[in-house]
DNA sequence: AATCGGCCTTGATTCAGATCAAGGACGCCG
DNA sequence: CGGCGTCCTTGATCTGAATCAAGGCCGATT
């Protein structure tokens, strides 16, 4: 139903040369471990710097795909966006991860997903042409970014198997389950809903009133009590039953 | 709602040996074609041809994963199976494809889905560690997988979108567009729906009642015709107004 | 040719979740 | 303090697709 922020929202976008904090924490990315020193530093002399507010879109599906990106700080939405305007939400990635990655291998270079930042961020840029010469002669980081895009193969096969053969209730609740705060002890755990409520919602591929509805329903049934962003949850065996 | 067999179905399983018109068609598949004529002796060594009658489950959402498959004749149906013994069919493959290769470079090394055989067929097994052997010493292999995969993981993008941002006519319409015989010549084309009705309605995620009706009213609206598993789109533009 | 079983269609009804509409509860800023 | 925008909740109603129930059409078997 929301209109995503026309306005790009990149502010700025410079080399990432002297920021050395930065540089380590893309170095420890698993994509980026299994390049030696040499590699590295030449992939790092193409890589920028930008920062992108919150609200603003960072590419819209079907735009050219010519990098991808690492997130410092901040958090970023992928989504799919219908003609009639409503979003389904794909996934949140947070700091420390990286998305867009598996693009640079399609025939058609395009961007199958728009995204948008739902806070204030800041991004590494990586162009794809040169992360992709320096993966060709290197077994080790080949092997890596294969296990990297089999793990978003299987997790979109699981988010079929909730949207098809799960109901909304269900989705919710697995939802809940992971993002616990810490493993169930004694039948008891919390989770942590990290979001705005209609992200969450979209997410789920359910509309806000929706998720109200069903976060009211199992406060209800004493399943779990609800204070803010945090889900106290009182049997998680009662809260998934088939499990 | 319908149980799948539980018999294994898997009726021989032999080297592949002598069977050189097999090794052809193996060896001409783009997974394969990367690898030189070495690599290949050694890979074909370790394959198996098999046979599986159809009804035939090949493996089970879970099982452990050490194959890849390669299809000879038939056709192979990859689906999520409900604990409430409904299914959803996530992808139908035919002859000279494979399938389950990606989950060799997953952490877990379990099927993500269930594979059935729609009609008898002929398969060659993989197994999944010469492979990954050979692909990791072989880079032209490797970016030739990564493609593949890439490929797979917009295919579900594509899925998702279909799921949650579109509804049940749209997605029949669009799986019509997908079975073209040949490109819609001055606003008109011929669809085959070379599928049960049952496996295409699982396809798309409804049910076999709302396909029937779907399929009735777009012919009570003049915009197809239908002849068993024929369709004849009298118009495009209004089998597709928004594209 | 009669019977059976699989597959598909049609009609009647139900139901999960969407949509429409109307407030709250805040945080923020003048 | 009051006003306002954003986000969330709640209630009433609607609707697309599922479910339940009953035939119909074949092709296979005897």
């Amino acid at each position: 139903m929301s209109m995503i922020n026309e306005l790009s929202g990149v502010l700025d976008s410079v080399p990432m040369d002297d920021c050395s904090a930065l540089q380590e924490s893309l170095r420890s990315h698993y994509l980026f471990a299994g390049l030696d020193a040499a590699d590295f530093e030449q992939l790092a002399r193409h890589i920028a710097s930008t920062t992108l507010e919150k609200g603003g879109v960072l590419f819209h599906r079907g735009d050219a795909a010519e990098h991808f990106y690492f997130i410092d700080t901040g958090l970023i939405e992928l989504s799919l966006i219908a003609p009639t305007g409503d979003k389904k939400t794909l996934e949140v990635v947070g700091p420390g991860r990286t998305f867009g990655e598996a693009v640079a291998f399609m025939r058609q270079h395009k961007y199958p997903v728009s995204a948008e930042a739902l806070q204030d961020s800041r991004l590494c840029r990586i162009p794809n042409n040169i992360y992709v010469d320096l993966i060709r002669s290197n077994s080790d980081a080949s092997m890596r970014l294969l296990a990297d895009i089999s793990r978003h193969l299987h997790d979109l096969v699981r988010e079929i198997g909730h949207l098809t053969i799960q109901n909304a209730r269900t989705r919710l609740t697995s939802y809940m389950m992971d993002h616990l705060v810490q493993p169930p002890v004694d039948d008891q755990a919390t989770a942590r809903l990290d979001l705005p409520r209609h992200v969450i919602a979209s997410r789920l591929s359910i509309q806000p009133e929706t998720l109200s509805r069903l976060l009211r329903n199992l406060t209800d049934e004493g399943i779990v009590s609800i204070d803010d962003r945090v889900v106290f949850i009182h049997s998680v065996s009662r809260l998934r039953p088939y499990d």
